[in-house]
DNA sequence: CATTTTATGTCAGCCATGTTGACATATTTT
DNA sequence: AAAATATGTCAACATGGCTGACATAAAATG
């Protein structure tokens, strides 16, 4: 299965506190579990910055796009929606409101002048930092858990789950290296 | 960063087909990276049944409401919901067209003649199982081609990501019983 | 230099799936 | 008999996807 929206508050209709107990899993192989844990694991992961986030009356949608200027500073428009795969009426709702706020501003690209290269300002690092620490900290807590050469093989999983067409761009999008200048 | 909704179709008002190249990355350290692995997994990992989905006009909530009910038949709405975190108006909308539709029915529960118990019907199996079968393949390929050790390393990590409250339920619902009967 | 293509922005509207609050019913528990 | 529980439902709203159409500026091309 899948995961999907946000949920906003703390949810007084939710289920009444954990009712637990319950119903058996139905055998159907360790992929089934493998996959379940992932969903969990998500589910739990993304929760994190949205408390957040919603004292700035931001979402999701504002989160991914912080964090991909803030990764790749003087990216594109076309190249935010590549990563994010939403069409541009989707992505400009939230970068608007992100410019107006203050927290990611635009340049006209020299080279081009079409483009408009993306940058945060420093209010938007700021708000970029207080929302991945959060996750780090959770991922750095799991790894050092699961134990040594758990981040390898955990890198070579996700890797390898991603589109075999996509997985040379994804290895290039996370690559780090020294900045460039605009 | 986060995942949130669905893309229904193709779309063509997107990024005209690998921009590519781009903004080098900046360098934030082997976490970051780690976050955006997963944020790249999970973004190809559910895309695989969308386009099943789409065919039946379901979305990813159908599936997550089809794949734990097939996992646990016979759950109740409370415990599904507790599964979910989402709230019962939310799951009623799904539920009710999975119901209508003829792939999940529900019965009256025998101690516990208030609760609903849900299962899925024939047509809801073979649904439960066509949806599967894709995210399963791709998580055995990914595992294969990690190597051996990287399934262990992956459950690890993985459940070390959930909240660590919800951990002993989270095992409790991937672990995989024999069958009760209601 | 005229034309076409590209990068971006924007308007208008729709849909899926979250949310809240309130309330109704049947059933079980106390 | 009363209270608590499991479920269902109505009404309204927000977020963030989507489509189609069109506008502008700048670059690339013939």
């Amino acid at each position: 299965m899948t995961v999907t929206a946000k949920p906003t508050g703390k949810s007084a209709a939710r289920a009444a506190e954990r009712p637990a107990q319950g119903v058996p899993a139905r055998e159907t192989g360790p992929l089934t579990e493998a996959i379940e844990l992932l969903f969990f694991a998500y589910r739990d992961f993304i929760s994190d910055p949205d408390e957040l986030l919603a004292k700035y009356d931001f979402g999701r949608a504002h989160h991914r796009v912080i964090h991909f200027v803030g990764r790749h500073p003087g990216i594109t428009v076309a190249e935010l929606l590549n990563i994010l795969r939403i069409t541009k009426q989707s992505l400009a709702r939230v970068l608007k409101q992100l410019i107006e706020r203050g927290f990611i501003e635009q340049q006209t690209g020299k080279q081009d002048r079409r483009q408009r290269l993306l940058f945060l300002t420093p209010a938007g690092i700021e708000l970029e930092q207080r929302l991945a620490a959060p996750q780090q900290a959770r991922v750095a807590a799991a790894l050092a858990s699961a134990g040594p050469g758990a981040e390898a093989a955990w890198r070579a999983v996700l890797l390898a789950l991603v589109n075999e067409d996509d997985r040379p761009e994804v290895e290039r999008l996370i690559a780090a290296q020294p900045a460039k200048n605009n």
